[in-house]
DNA sequence: GCGAACGTTCAGAAATTTCTGAAGACAGGG
DNA sequence: CCCTGTCTTCAGAAATTTCTGAACGTTCGC
């Protein structure tokens, strides 16, 4: 039986696990709506009621899943309200943030390469830039794979 | 001119990337301090005098990194003092710790899929199963693939 | 055994993050 | 215009995380 209760606990279980991701926790919620949500799109009142939080709440967590470009508006015809829809590219963005996270840390490990003298130091920094630089190439061609793997096998 | 301030300073910055990347503060000023020392190894009270702060945040910390499998005892001939140093495969392990939560993800979005009925929710979930169950098989690859390169390639 | 050096634990202080609710901005209808 | 419904902002409350420091173990030299 697939209740109300079963999907919403299913809903916060998935937050949370997006919360040990890294992700904030009212972001987390907040995709999580839009994620099990049974409509195309969602208002920040749905949201409010869905998730039981302050307006206040709402709105900064739309602002921030927006900003990641993980959900976009969505204009419904013969309502004032904003609607939000979860983009279809949702994941695959969410996955890419690691990107800039590796260029962050790479940009701190090449000026640590620079900072030290020859010695053990300086083999671990150059062992770890060429992890991290590894990693800079690859996470993208990771996501191209899925994406053209997804377009050759339509849907099962 | 590679001083002593400018190391500390990398070191520093470094470890700030890191705590973007997730890694709790003290943790990642430990593992910066190990990554950036011209010694093989390091006590707890080295580190206490390198970063500043207490014996009982460098137990702390030391305790997180070893328990992450980034560090390990060292011993030392004629000391008595507990010595740590970095283990060679810190970086990929840091990184295969996203398989973990990859899969903690993934468990969750499958029991969201047992818990709701068709429709778009379900649509979402399944995609969003179908790209993580590929991550779940690519990323241990990819470090399985840097690790091949270097073994071929061993150093410039 | 006793003392000294080192490390660990843990209760609480301090800092930080997260949430709320009230005030206000904005758009459209009347 | 003013009113209503909707959304945003922001100061402060609440919760959580992080760090400290003092008390307690442990180990070794003597």
């Amino acid at each position: 039986m697939t209740g109300e209760t079963a999907r919403r606990e299913a809903a916060e279980h998935l937050a949370l696990a997006l919360v040990g991701a890294g992700m904030q926790r009212m972001a987390s919620r907040t995709l999580a709506a839009f994620l099990f949500a049974d409509k195309e799109s969602l208002t920040a009142g749905d949201l409010a009621d869905e998730l039981g939080v302050s307006a206040g709440s709402v709105s900064g967590a739309i602002k921030m899943v927006a900003q990641m470009g993980l959900i976009e508006r969505s204009f419904v015809a013969g309502s004032r309200r904003e609607h939000y829809r979860m983009r279809d590219n949702a994941w695959t963005t969410l996955y890419s943030r690691q990107h800039s996270i590796i260029d962050d840390v790479l940009s701190a490990v090449e000026r640590g390469v620079d900072a030290v003298g020859p010695g053990p130091a300086y083999d671990r920094l150059t062992y770890m830039r060429d992890f991290y630089t590894f990693l800079l190439n690859e996470v993208p061609a990771l996501v191209e794979r899925f994406e053209q793997q997804r377009r050759e096998e339509p849907r099962p």
